[in-house]
DNA sequence: CCGGCTCTGTACGCTACCGAACATATGAAC
DNA sequence: GTTCATATGTTCGGTAGCGTACAGAGCCGG
């Protein structure tokens, strides 16, 4: 709480309309979100929203078996726990901090009032259509596209996420995100590695050459991140 | 217009509040949707919203090279045009008719209209919800099910949406919706058709063991199917 | 009844990824 | 500085699905 000052850092809340905004404002409880921390469990009723500023979260679907496979990736242009105002409360999904960081969140009975008494907050709306696109474009992208590419794409969203070309991220959780084995993350990396894109040791990626990253990946990251843009452009839209 | 008689064969036309009901009933416009029927294209600004009360509508993402994989499927439990009331007016995804019917459509104005007028529809909302949780599902089957196991699934999740247990559909077309080899599907139906579960010959594909199918298939279904239940039961909510 | 089209079945080599087992390296703790 | 846990690199056989090519089978129109 002391040094994770400015909710609007979280690009929702900067784009609040005024009335709302200093509404929501007091209301508003600054969080650390620690590496690994689960927001939510799948079927869970969520407590708070939450909109983070420097950390990232993972939705991601836990199968019977153990094994997972990530939906979609939320960091500071986004918040979790839509399902809160669009209704049923609980996912079959769970949200898991993948990159340590601070955000804010708001309780969710907060949320519901305020959804109903500004109802037609376009913003969240929108917001949520954004993320249907990232879910819609992961099964897309999980189903014809080679794992060096979903490697690429992967960096690419998380690095949109945060400030700095660095990431804190060890191969075993991102072979985790994507739904495939430690080793083959290791064999894709090392090719972006001799290739001059990234470099990275022992749970640090630095990114060195993000146009030959994007070169690399396929369509499915620009889909994403133009449908970002456009339902969602930096300049509030009420 | 003539032989289709009845939007409240649509769920959520039938689940309307009252008000609604008879603010929309009229401005309902009975189209038959014959098969492969784009009801939009990507990027493209929607004219309307579709209910289907016969038909099964396929949500899939056409990449640049020509191959295609299926988002969602809906049929007479949802719409189709979320992203009009969701506020982004198109989606980067393209709606194809997959099975022929019939089904009413609303001009878009109007449905931007009453969204204002009676905005916390929850009802839309949550079968946004429920169609979030059949694209995230659909992501990770993609990744981590076999062929066998998503045939069984897609067989499955569009029996719900039919009267009767047949389906005119070629493995053709099931493979562009799977995103595979039309091959592939010929040998998964074989295993199928070999097991006494389906029956199928030119288009036509016969369910003659449901339960054998949900044994075959994986958690995919339940999840899905599950959570349109829980979201949109079938006692009107509102 | 014949020709042609569509739908379905089969075969073959290929590649990406899997599962498992193990080797090496680096940073932190004592 | 030694120890140890964690992170990364490598290998090997196995397999699901791909791309391609082609063969039968049912339906339609002439």
């Amino acid at each position: 709480m002391a040094h994770s000052p400015d909710p609007s850092r979280n690009h929702l809340l900067a784009a609040l309309p005024d009335a709302e905004w200093r509404r929501w404002e007091p209301l508003l409880e600054a969080v650390e979100m620690p590496l690994g921390q689960v927001l939510y469990e799948s079927g869970s009723t969520l407590s708070h929203v939450y909109f983070p500023t420097t950390a990232i979260v993972s939705l991601l679907y836990v199968m019977e078996d153990g094994a997972s496979a990530e939906i979609a990736v939320v960091g500071n242009e986004g918040l979790i726990g839509v399902s809160l105002f669009m209704g049923g409360e609980s996912t079959p999904s769970r949200a898991v901090v993948q990159s340590a960081g601070q955000g804010y969140r708001l309780a969710s009975d907060t949320i519901k009032t305020e959804f109903k008494r500004a109802p037609v907050l376009h913003l969240l709306l929108r917001y949520t259509q954004a993320l249907i696109t990232q879910m819609a474009q992961t099964a897309v992208c999980n189903r014809h596209h080679s794992l060096d590419q979903q490697l690429c794409r992967w960096l690419l969203l998380s690095l949109d996420r945060l400030r700095g070309d660095e990431l804190v991220m060890t191969q075993e959780l991102i072979a985790n995100m994507l739904g495939v084995r430690r080793e083959g993350v290791t064999e894709a990396a090392l090719k972006l590695q001799e290739a001059g894109l990234i470099r990275y040791a022992r749970g640090r990626i630095s990114v060195l050459d993000r146009t030959g990253l994007e070169a690399r990946t396929c369509e499915c990251y620009a889909v994403v991140k133009k449908e970002y843009d456009r339902l969602l452009p930096a300049t509030p839209a009420t």
